[in-house]
DNA sequence: CTGTTAGCGCATTCAT
DNA sequence: ATGAATGCGCTAACAG
């Protein structure tokens, strides 16, 4: 019948079918000890019959490790969080640890009673992607002071927690050296289409921008999504805009305002030039294809496992924070660099 | 420090400063059963003092539930299995149930690895998105045997656990009834984009077009991915299509689809008509916005819900298998229906 | 209303 | 190499 109730073979069970004790059965299933071979097919066969299968609960409790890493993401819907997801999975297959992937659904409350659950379960390390940058504190705080805690693409400052992510200022630059080498900067039109600096990404990016592209460039501030890039176009297009340069905070962003300019007829790379953030998959299949910033994912993930593996300790005790380096992938909606 | 040792405060210590037994101490934190308010604010001050956090290995061993539902997805990458994920996450906030999700990274093997932690772990509940529709059925049903296992999306048959999902060849009869009011079929080629039959999903829309488009149009088989809807469109173009209506088994593929048959020069939906399914967020935002066959993620997540809150058993003891009916969106890449 | 006690399932001592 | 015994942290019986 769908549904039945939990397993109830135990040890206990598999220790008397197999005529031997509970330790015998733990050490033969765990192998982590040597067992007479005879006694090792008796408890094999007798769990085989039984149907055992260990309680992880059980076995984390008296562990005080669960062989399980959590991750916290702001929400499913971005592809880019998937994305870390995914790889993320894949890094820790190898070492047989679980992945475990709870959305704080955009709220700070869900943040917290993912932090609370995590580590109440007692995960190896968490991983987090804060929701904000100054309110996720308590979150990463108190995750921080139970447990190996990385932030991932984001941080909070002023916390104990690791930190893994790429250097949202540099990425910048990539994107100002592009364009400035293609156009002239001084009678082509620019604008900063970004998010509201309530994450850290957000904010880098944003003052990256002003960094390299000056503080005269117009800049409008909305959400990390598709949506806000139309809307963004919208209001673009509303103020006579008929051309420029649009570099945006995100893919997703970038994607919602091409959509749109094409939709009212402009022709991209044609009339508008548009460059992205965070490298997703999706850069490859948008019509142009996208030019954006790369986030170099696998160094990432792999990062985060070293930091998992060695303990989640540094070698003088202070917060690890890795800054990678992202890199500028051409596509066909920015003009390429004239050699 | 980052990474500090799990919290050793346990329920004795703050029983040994409250002055209290544990027993007054669980039962002021669960708020299960009255308790003397003095006694009260005496535990409550004593755990803010000692920063007493409730280990929840602990209570799930002892109450045999974890307060939990476990999701197994494919793969995060593919957005409809996200936009399950979000929906699920949130159906289960309120009831105080965690939904932890796991991504079998589209293998079997850890697929059943994904079964054996979740159900390890005591999961109240386990919503599985198989990867295959014959050969995850050692995971579905070792997952049915031990705890209320619900399919989602995709079914394995003669398993003994739940489902739910849409009726998929009644969403192909919407997008025939939507195309045949609008085009002459006899004169205008049409194709199936879709994916091999590996999954119930993709087996049964492609079986739903074959019914109700008849067995002579052209079909082509690949992935649920946007890459796979590129070759397609490339493949057709070398085959000397230059229009038709053109159905897809899901959104992803349709904007590959769209993607390169734009980027080569053709007009939807004045050269092409394209049709996709799922309903996933994307549709809006693609240059035409696609019509699509709509999911209602809502409806079925609520189901689950029910399901999971009703203890995972049907009145009569059989496996409940709920399909629920998709609805044409109309978008702008394929004609509207003429009155 | 409160305290004492027991035991969930397991891995690990400590003896043999 | 094996078995007996212990206790991880918690909640539910039971007694008072």
């Amino acid at each position: 019948m769908a549904g039945a109730g939990p397993n109830p073979v135990t040890m206990a069970d598999v220790a008397r079918q197999a005529g031997v004790s509970t330790a015998t059965v733990s050490r033969t299933l765990s192998g982590i000890r040597a067992v007479d071979p005879d006694l090792q097919s008796r408890v094999l066969t007798a769990a085989d019959v039984l149907g055992y299968r260990v309680n992880l609960v059980g076995r984390t409790l008296r562990q005080g490790r669960s062989s399980t890493v959590g991750l916290i993401v702001p929400d499913f819907e971005n592809p880019f969080f998937s994305s870390l997801a995914q790889h993320l999975t894949k890094a820790f297959a190898a070492p047989g640890i679980d992945l475990l992937v709870f959305s704080a659904d955009s709220s700070l409350e869900r943040e917290l009673r993912g932090v609370h659950s995590f580590v109440g379960r007692q995960v190896d390390a968490l991983v987090v992607i804060p929701v904000h940058e100054v309110e996720s504190a308590a979150s990463i705080s108190l995750a921080a002071s139970s447990v190996a805690t990385i932030q991932l693409d984001r941080q909070v400052p002023g916390t104990e927690a690791h930190s893994v992510g790429v250097s949202n200022r540099h990425g910048m630059r990539l994107v100002h050296e592009h364009v400035s080498s293609a156009v002239d900067l001084a009678r082509q039109p620019g604008a900063f289409v970004g998010a509201m600096p309530t994450s850290s990404s957000a904010h880098e990016r944003l003052d990256g921008f002003r960094k390299w592209f000056g503080d005269d460039e117009p800049i409008l501030l909305g959400s990390f999504d598709a949506t806000w890039g139309q809307e963004a176009a919208t209001r673009l297009i509303a103020d006579g805009w008929t051309s420029g340069t649009l570099v945006t905070a995100a893919d997703v962003i970038a994607t919602g305002l091409m959509s749109r300019l094409q939709a009212a007829g402009f022709r991209v790379p044609g009339d508008f030039r548009v460059i992205g953030f965070d490298g997703i998959g999706m850069v490859r299949l948008a019509s142009p294809t996208l030019t954006t910033v790369r986030q170099p994912v696998e160094a990432m993930t792999q990062a985060i496992r070293e930091l998992v593996e060695s303990g989640g300790r540094a070698a003088n005790g202070e917060p690890v924070s890795k800054r990678i380096k992202p890199e500028l992938v051409l596509g066909a909606s920015s003009p390429a660099a004239t050699v």
